[in-house]
DNA sequence: TCAATAGTGTCTGTTAGACATTATGGA
DNA sequence: TCCATAATGTCTAACAGACACTATTGA
């Protein structure tokens, strides 16, 4: 919070300074979202950004994700995981040459943003214009997280720490795109012990109630299976 | 190969400058090499070093890496892709504080670098001591490989045009650290109509000649299959 | 002829997806 | 009671891996 008003605002900046751009999705109404925060563009006109700011002397990027992440929110993600370096001619609102992107986590329910903040949620569908260079970023961050999707324990950063099967399951298909036969997608979790079962049950409208689960990774799995062609030719 | 005198040598940088740092692989004796170039420290000691430079002023950073690619290899590598941004306090021979790496492929046989180049091929194995940075840029470039292989056409940058379906396979054994089994390989790859055959065959020592094979993705399939959860937990 | 490698056919256990059925609440 | 959702059992087609076999060359 300390840090709020050095992560926003108009401000000259040198051309050769390096900005670090952070991209958070959090899911909210069967989509997904992603925070922008309004900035003045000098003009006197509003434009929404990516929440940025330039890295400070010496300071490893990781830190520098962390708090603009932290300035944002009000809070710290869930996870925040470096996407790459987008150095083009690309314009950006930094005037400068260089950005590096990071994308971020945060559970569904975590929506309260800082009073002060000019921060607002987003669905990635229908985004405002944004600087060319920042929409790179966010379309990276997409698709790094699709790609990471069976590789890092995403899925369960959108969560809240207790949730239903079917929730997951929502959470897989909307960052998939596509719908998942239930009964596979279970069969497949128990068989990767990532989940394990809690005492509690939640009703939720009319039917059944759903037993709440946790993650708990157990044991890593030895039996790799064989290659997949899978090119995206 | 105009721009080798810049891509190496003991030269002193502005700390803010912004290094790019180039991991060449190439498959030699059925290992993955990669490209070090001998670089003075400064202190009359000699230091095996990645290929890299100072970016230079509003360069775009692909064109950077492209350019000290071709400067110690000679010759354009066949895949170039970006890795990262390495911007914490470890030590690279550039004394910069922010280093993007690059993760390029070299098809087999492509073994012959300019002469007045002091680069060499390095078995991955047994690579000689790094400055730390460049230790970490290197790490990052194995795990990406190996996290791509079923994702861009990797295996196929690290062969000649026209190779034979053992060779194919001996790379992705390489790659993938294990052995594969041979009929199974051949059906996976089928199925995902990646590759047609040619009219040539090659004899090679004592067995039978092998057909040739040249890579041709024909079509995408449309058949994604489930969700596979495999965590690196 | 033997040795060595390429390439293929068949069998079997595993698994993804389809379908159906039971379970358990709210309206 | 009916309806909606959770959870699970069964069947089937597809597929990975094992094995064996044929094919074709050099020594």
């Amino acid at each position: 919070m300390r840090d709020r008003s050095s992560s926003t605002g108009a401000k000259p900046v040198r051309r050769s300074a390096i900005s670090v751009d952070v991209v958070l999705f959090t899911p909210r109404n069967e989509q997904l979202a992603t925070l922008l925060v309004r900035q003045p563009d000098g003009r006197g006109r509003e434009r929404w950004v990516l929440p940025w700011d330039a890295r400070h002397d010496d300071e490893p990027l990781d830190d520098a994700a962390a708090r603009i992440a932290r300035g944002a929110l009000g809070t710290a993600p869930a996870w925040l995981e470096q996407i790459g370096a987008f150095g083009d001619r690309r314009r950006h609102p930094s005037e400068g040459q260089l950005s590096i992107g990071y994308v971020g986590l945060v559970p569904a329910g975590v929506t309260s943003l800082p009073e002060t903040s000019d921060a607002a949620w987003h669905p990635v569908e229908e985004l405002p214009a944004l600087a060319p260079r920042q929409r790179a970023i966010m379309e990276a961050a997409s698709e790094e997280l699709r790609l990471r999707l069976d590789q890092a324990p995403i899925a369960f950063r959108l969560l809240p720490v207790m949730f239903t099967l079917s929730e997951l399951q929502e959470i897989y298909e909307l960052l998939l795109g596509r719908r998942l036969h239930k009964a596979s997608f279970r069969r497949a979790l128990q068989g990767a012990w990532l989940v394990e079962p809690t005492d509690e049950w939640r009703s939720e409208g009319r039917g059944r109630p759903a037993q709440l689960f946790r993650y708990a990774p157990r044991k890593r799995r030895g039996n790799r299976r064989g290659v997949r062609f899978d090119l995206l030719v």
